[in-house]
DNA sequence: CTAACTAGGATAAGATCGGTCTGCGTTTTA
DNA sequence: TAAAACGCAGACCGATCTTATCCTAGTTAG
């Protein structure tokens, strides 16, 4: 029918683990390896996050992003918007107003309204883009934290801590 | 957010077309001139509608296509299935057995179920296909029933039957 | 100063989309 | 009986989108 590209996946995944890192900022290259995903290409998703106010972006060394505002106040919807831009699930050619019989110019009530066709399509788009209003940040991540054992959590930590230390200790690239 | 092709456009306007025609075939070429449509792209979309059972061909010389069904049996959705072929609105990667801490093998708890972004987006997708299963032909092929005065269905008769007499009367390519 | 950050542009492979053209089989009709 | 009008299938083409990768420039902590 239509697709959602995966830039929103990886989007909506980065975001779930800055809800988890409580203020914190995670760089995009920390966010891409720890779930495995192209850190250039999430680098290049993060700044239309960042343009939609959802995320805060700090610069330079121990920099990143977080969360610009409370997870529950950040929909599947802004998120989706934000990467993709807003473009409308139909986009009417006005073909009602090309019958042969109309000649040059279409008579006033052909083309005055919106189309029949595309009324049924907005009805569609509208009944998709409330779903995704309604559901939050918060409710994908309190979903998580149920079904996460409460060590997982501690392994991150680890993981992340490993990160932090392996920059500033060795002052160079880890081992291979 | 996610687009619907004007192969979807053409189509259903295609078939409105073949509401008011009250079971006379009417050809790809007809319907195509008829709208100012490409007669060659729209030749391309009838058979998707004729393998899902929207629309009966008749080969042959005055051939072309009727409903197969009645007009208020006709949903929207089986005309965008059936011409872009269901394809999921999400298809998702499952980024969230991928953490870094996992390892190679992910625990059970991480991937078990529907992933929660995943069941978002299934929500949302059903909300949408729920919106176009809940409109039909009939309902829009109605409303422009009532805004197109009588005259119109006139003209349109009228310009048909100069296509057929053209063809029949004259055994050759219409004047320049 | 340097390494770790973000921001943004250039580029490229692959897929999809809108559209054209050709060739083939079927059916009516002159 | 042959031409013309039809449907059907596939090859092709250019434009655009998606998913990347790489490179440069500017910013900041240690």
């Amino acid at each position: 029918m239509a697709h959602m590209t995966v830039s929103v996946e990886y989007g909506i995944h980065c975001l779930l683990w800055l809800v988890g890192n409580d203020g914190a900022p995670m760089s995009s290259r920390d966010l891409a390896d720890l779930q495995g995903i192209s850190p250039s290409f999430l680098a290049k998703i993060f700044p239309k996050l960042e343009k939609a106010g959802i995320v805060a972006a700090s610069e330079g060394v121990r920099g990143g992003y977080r969360l610009a505002r409370e997870p529950k106040d950040i929909s599947f919807l802004d998120i989706v918007d934000a990467i993709e831009g807003r473009k409308p699930l139909f986009d009417c050619q006005e073909v009602r107003g090309r019958c042969a019989v109309f000649g040059d110019a279409a008579p006033r009530w052909a083309t005055s309204g919106v189309c029949g066709v595309h009324a049924a399509m907005l009805k569609a788009e509208k009944a998709m883009r409330d779903s995704l209003a309604a559901t939050s940040l918060a409710d994908v991540a309190t979903g998580f934290g149920k079904v996460a054992p409460a060590e997982f959590f501690g392994d991150v930590s680890e993981w992340i801590g490993e990160r932090m230390s392996g920059r500033t200790t060795r002052t160079g690239k880890p081992p291979p």
